[in-house]
DNA sequence: TCTGTCCATATTGGATCCTATGTCGGGACT
DNA sequence: AGTCCCGACATAGGATCCAATATGGACAGA
């Protein structure tokens, strides 16, 4: 009988749980941009049966991670630079709604919030470019959660998943890399202070921060061929 | 051997043609916010396995049209006002970008533009309401098409689609409906006759025009309830 | 009469099996 | 020698079967 205590008792449906794998193997870059998700191999993987995977793999394609053509298979989306900067685009448009209506955080919250971010500092100075976007992830999807238009933010955390297999490769490319380093960092110190003096301006300002430093990399990296 | 000429032969998954019925009997208010979605009974009607159904409300699922409740099934989303509204935005914020960037019709295009207008009028005059809601859905569709960006695209019919379940509520009922009837024959005409002027703020302005309406009747309606 | 437990039934979740389709390679014919 | 056809293999698509879970009602006890 599975209690239902704090342990947090794994209530969860196989389907879910293999589509939040397949999503940390591509946000990993273990599935890159173009590779088939095999099915039985993954069913094999996950210790489930295939038919888990299908599901998961219908549920990703409707979001546009995985393509997907009829009796060939489930590929990892390839997206242009075209697609990619309209996805950027459209978190231009409704970040700024998120910004505009979170709520402050706690001290309480915001101490955990600093907590990722040196854990994130640490992550980045070990050379460990997944854990470090990861936590990059979390961070931000924290913020998000603090605005009360739900919708808007299920929306804007779709649209980050889009793009992560390309994050992925940034993250992984070293000269790059410790590029994005500083302003990673940075990126986390203005987002908290401005979090701390309650300043929406200067917030929305720091999400903004990188955008265009990431699409001009996009820009001349021939990796998102059509 | 099927040919794939001109036929559009059914080269079509199953699970496919399933979503699309769903979307269409929840567009028609055929299943109704709250309704579930019995799979056997949707198998049978639609004369395949229950298998299909499955993967098609997982699509359904992960595009937030349906819900599920592990173990019990899978439910028309009740969307209540907030969430309605949040829908609205962010079509306000995403659809100018669209009419920013489509490209002008060509006059054959226009002119089937003209003809499903009528159309929808005719719908509208025969007290017909599911067809007018669906000829005004090709009609927004096909003008959205016009823009280059594909994925913007995709999310604002997405969102329409969110929304579809609660628009029927408003066509069908009769009071509201000869309301709105003739704000969607202007809405037509204006949209039209900027396209035909090329006039990107007035086509604009056509499309934002009726959203408050919209709205307004949500906001006192109580059929949204949590 | 009210309440709580237990069992019957309906419905979903998952696994296995079979079929259809696509891919690749070898052999025959031109 | 090149090209086309055919067949074997791999993989996806779909159907059926079995297990797990939830719902509703009957029955027993207070």
């Amino acid at each position: 009988m599975p209690k239902t205590g704090l342990g947090v008792e794994r209530k969860t449906n196989a389907a879910e749980r293999v589509t939040a794998s397949l999503r940390k193997a591509i946000l990993r870059g273990e599935l890159r941009p173009g590779d088939y998700v095999r099915q039985e191999k993954w069913a094999a993987r996950l210790k489930v049966s295939r038919l888990p995977v299908r599901e998961a793999l219908k549920i990703l394609g409707s979001e546009g991670l995985v393509v997907h053509d009829p009796n060939r298979g489930y590929s990892v989306a390839k997206l242009d630079v075209a697609e990619m900067s309209q996805i950027y685009l459209m978190r231009r448009l409704l970040e700024p709604e998120l910004v505009k209506t979170l709520r402050w955080p706690r001290q309480r919250e915001l101490a955990q919030l600093r907590e990722l971010g040196v854990a994130a500092e640490r992550a980045l100075s070990e050379q460990d470019p997944v854990r470090c976007m990861e936590l990059e992830r979390t961070i931000d999807y924290r913020i998000y959660d603090l605005s009360p238009l739900n919708v808007v933010v299920r929306e804007v955390k779709r649209l980050w998943e889009l793009i992560d297999p390309y994050r992925f490769l940034v993250f992984s490319d070293p000269e790059r890399f410790y590029g994005a380093d500083r302003g990673l960092v940075m990126r986390h110190r203005r987002i908290f202070d401005a979090l701390e003096a309650r300043d929406r301006d200067a917030l929305q300002a720091a999400f903004t921060r990188n955008y265009d430093a990431m699409m001009a990399y996009f820009q001349h990296s021939p990796f998102a061929e059509s």
